[in-house]
DNA sequence: AGGACATATGAATGTATGTTCATATATAAA
DNA sequence: TTTATATATGAACATACATTCATATGTCCT
């Protein structure tokens, strides 16, 4: 995986301080946007908490309404609510409502699916 | 998605304190353990970080050297550096020495498909 | 209307963590 | 061995954010 040729790229972050130049040059030209991966992250972050895990895991089961996903995952009404909240504005979620309780469920497959994907990685451990 | 019959399951979270019951039990026995949840949200966070996101895209793509991720990321040596180090100790990254320089690449091919699969995501917004 | 139940939310608090700064370690060159 | 370069790391600092607490909103029942 070296540098095979020196030839010049235009490369703007590499005039000056790059050691292997044309490597840098092909990962910069090849990866996503500054603005894509900032996207990512973002997204992540709603799978890097332990309670929002809880809850999209429980979701991709079935849906449930706020109390009983308290009840379920021993944690305060407030502190749920405030995490689906988070969770529907980044449409991960979504709700409706049935008399006085609102049931909540996944907003997509795609969650479900990086949650499989996650779960087999950490059982596996290693391919 | 309602509940369907009330006859009672050994559900020790709703004995006092459950709406619907039936779906929380089921719930209950179809999720993860909460040790598989918390090394799944603990397993995501490292994608949850601008920087972390970023070194992962970038040795997706060839592997790099601590300098020339610092200069492609716009980010100093030093945070680059304890990044990586994390991302070592939770083996999502290996190294190699080559005399000066120390070159980072992924350590298996979850850490790809995951990447591409939150890409999926991001781009098509909604299957 | 009034009371009970379900959910939402703003403010405060505490904690986790990403970055910086200074410095240490390690390798190569002179 | 001294100097320059590359990387690592501990401590301090700053910020992000999850939870709690108090309270507000909304719905059903009587």
């Amino acid at each position: 995986m070296k540098v095979k040729n020196n030839e010049e790229l235009d490369c703007v972050i590499c005039e000056s301080d790059c050691i292997h130049h044309e490597a840098v040059c092909r990962v910069q030209e090849t990866m996503p946007s500054d603005e894509t991966l900032e996207a990512l992250s973002d997204f992540y972050k709603y799978f890097g908490d332990g309670t929002r895990i809880s809850i999209l895991a429980a979701l991709s089961i079935e849906e449930l309404c706020v109390h009983d996903l308290s009840a379920l995952l021993n944690k305060s009404q407030s502190a749920i609510s405030h995490q689906l909240r988070r969770l529907k504005d980044a449409r991960l979620v979504k709700n409706r409502r049935e008399g006085r309780n609102i049931f909540y469920s996944l907003d997509d497959f795609h969650i479900t699916r990086i949650l499989e994907q996650g779960l087999e990685h950490i059982k596996g451990e290693c391919e």
